[in-house]
RNA sequence: GCGCGCGUAGCUCAGCUGGAUAGAGCGUCGGCCUCCGGAGCCGAAGGUCACAGGUUCGAAUCCUGUCGCGCGCGCCA
């Protein structure tokens, strides 16, 4: 129960309203309209720059805010320019963000795109907000995945000399198996048999992630760090876990394994770390896990976030409790996840069933080569990310004249294409000396509102960690942007309405290019 | 069966952490091009916010239950 200050829906109601009175009533015994005429009384409405305040319905004040509040408001937002919207609350405090992180046993899929549309925007609205942000990729480039991907790629190599060899149970069939095992034939002479399973794997493993570092150029996302889960086993950092568990008492052994008492810290069955002789006696996935969270840790990253599908949730607690048990010092919370839904692929008017063994799905290279590397991060940031995303592929190649992406960057390209048509250089519009109070149409006033609310909400966004905020922000403002280009003319008109409109036409190229920008999307000066 | 998420217009989804008459895009219907780009704008139709209780001045939002959908639940990762 907090009162609050906000933007009313409805203009009628002024440009901000509080609850205050109503909230106050009932402790304090009084009727809200009566409480909130004493509070009215109360205030130094001058002081804010407020021109009125009134009461309405239940209790609400309303209040109406000065022009020349507004215009100080404008003036400021076209004097910081690319720096509208960003502040240092957190102040170069370290934070690191883990996202896409996916094996190397076939391209990128539609689900990793979403998590590096969201990865990324996330990061961005994270340094928007002062933080110093480590983009994070970590290779699952050990284990039994890794050897799946080798005996089926060995498989193809056999097959090609006719060999009537089958791909292993819990194998990869994907076509691109196939062109794998053909440049390593191509490539090792010496090995035509594909007999070498050692130089096999690390050959799969190379080629893949190269195919990925690709896609994730193709989409414009950068990492700062690939964290190789290889490297923890050659540091002997699981082994060390293992040791520091066990030392910690939170361990036992039972039927020949090495246990984990989740159970002590809430999990609803205890969870095996080290698998019996007999089943081969190597630790566990969620170990080096464990372990590679610790460095995140000892890395001095007293803030980690880790984007990924919702298929993955059950290793949240796990990796958690994992921590805990290090009895370190590492806090409850650690790290942050931020979980997405599937998204399902519509093509063809039918869902294409994603499996990744069977080597049917889309990557995220075709959505981008369907649709445009803008739209494919719009559309994977468009939604909140607790929800399933649909992304009709047909569709958004098909409408692309009416998709949402292009309708903001023309709002954009429209601002510009009044400075050019102008022939005036739009850094050189500052606002200073301008007669704002000119603008007095309601579409501008909206318009103005709108644009002086995008650093709260990106702090808003930053703090939930939700970049579908700021897409419908963006989305909603270029409608306000359009309504105003459309009745409100700037060329040609009386100069001190001229200069007024080019400065509100600045102001709303800015935020727009800012906002583009946050999400990884470009804005284009003309299309 | 248990855990997490979701259920809002014909379809895809927002709804700013409890506010005033629940919004947008697509689709449908009807208007607007001597005008800085019509890739746009305006208007109309379309809702039992899954259902039933509860909390309070006030619920799409919080709590409980029911139904439906998705994802998890291994000495796989």
């Amino acid at each position: 129960m907090v009162p609050a200050l906000e933007r009313p829906r409805d203009p009628a109601f002024g440009d901000w309203a509080t609850n205050l009175a109503m909230m106050l009533a009932k402790p304090l015994g009084r009727k809200p309209r009566d409480l909130a005429q004493q509070l009215i009384d109360a205030m130094d409405l001058a002081r804010a720059g407020v021109r009125a305040a009134e009461i309405a319905g239940p209790g609400f004040i309303n209040f109406r805010v000065a022009t020349d509040t507004l215009a100080q408001g404008l003036l400021a937002l076209v004097r910081a320019g690319r720096g509208y919207g960003r502040d240092a609350s957190a102040a170069g405090q370290p934070v690191n963000v883990e996202f896409v992180s996916a094996n190397p046993t076939g391209p990128l899929h539609v689900g990793h795109g979403r998590q590096a549309a969201l990865g990324d925007a996330i990061s961005s609205l994270l340094e928007a907000t002062g933080w110093k942000v480590t983009r994070e990729f970590y290779y699952n480039d050990a284990g039994a995945q890794i050897m799946n991907l080798a005996a089926s790629v060995q498989a193809r190599v056999a097959q090609r000399r006719g060999r009537d060899v089958e791909i292993p149970e819990g194998g990869y069939h994907g076509e691109y198996i196939r062109e794998i095992a053909q440049r390593y034939v191509d490539e090792h002479p010496g090995d035509p048999e594909g007999a070498n399973l050692d130089a096999v794997r690390q050959f799969a493993v190379r080629e893949l992630r190269k195919e990925q570092d690709r896609d994730l150029q193709a989409f414009g996302v950068k990492f700062d760090v690939y964290f190789l889960e290889s490297s923890l086993y050659a540091e002997g950092k699981v082994d060390e876990t293992i040791r520091r568990l066990v030392a910690a008492g939170h361990t036992y052994e039972k039927d020949g394994a090495l246990w984990l008492k989740t159970t002590d810290f809430g999990d609803d069955k205890d969870r095996v770390m080290r698998r019996s002789a007999e089943k081969g006696g190597e630790p566990t996935y969620f170990v080096p896990d464990v372990a590679y969270h610790v460095t995140k840790w000892e890395r001095g990253f007293r803030r980690a976030i880790n984007v990924q599908g919702s298929d993955h949730h059950s290793t949240v607690t796990r990796v958690r409790i994992g921590l805990q048990a290090l009895d370190i010092g590492i806090p409850e919370g650690y790290p942050e996840y931020v979980l997405h839904q599937m998204v399902t692929v519509m093509k063809g008017g039918e869902e294409v069933k994603i499996s990744k063994r069977a080597g049917s799905y889309v990557t995220v290279r075709d959505l981008i080569d369907e649709v445009g590397r803008d739209a494919v991060r719009y559309f994977f940031l468009m939604r909140k990310g607790d929800s399933q995303l649909q992304f009709d592929v047909d569709l958004a190649r098909s409408q692309s004249e009416e998709n949402p992406v292009y309708y903001i960057q023309m709002a954009h390209a429209r601002m510009c294409g009044i400075f050019r048509v102008g022939e005036i250089d739009a850094a050189t519009v500052t606002g200073e000396g301008v007669e704002f109070s000119v603008l007095e149409r309601p579409e501008e006033q909206e318009l103005i509102k709108a644009l002086l609310d995008y650093p709260a909400l990106v702090a808003g966004a930053a703090q939930a960690l939700e970049p579908h905020r700021v897409a419908t922000y963006l989305h909603d403002t270029a409608g306000k942007i359009h309504l105003w280009y459309h009745t409100a003319h700037v060329l040609n008109e009386p100069a001190p309405l001229m200069h007024a409109r080019l400065a509100l036409a600045r102001a709303a190229q800015i935020v727009l290019h800012n906002g583009l920008t946050l999400l990884g999307i470009s804005a284009p000066e003309r299309m």
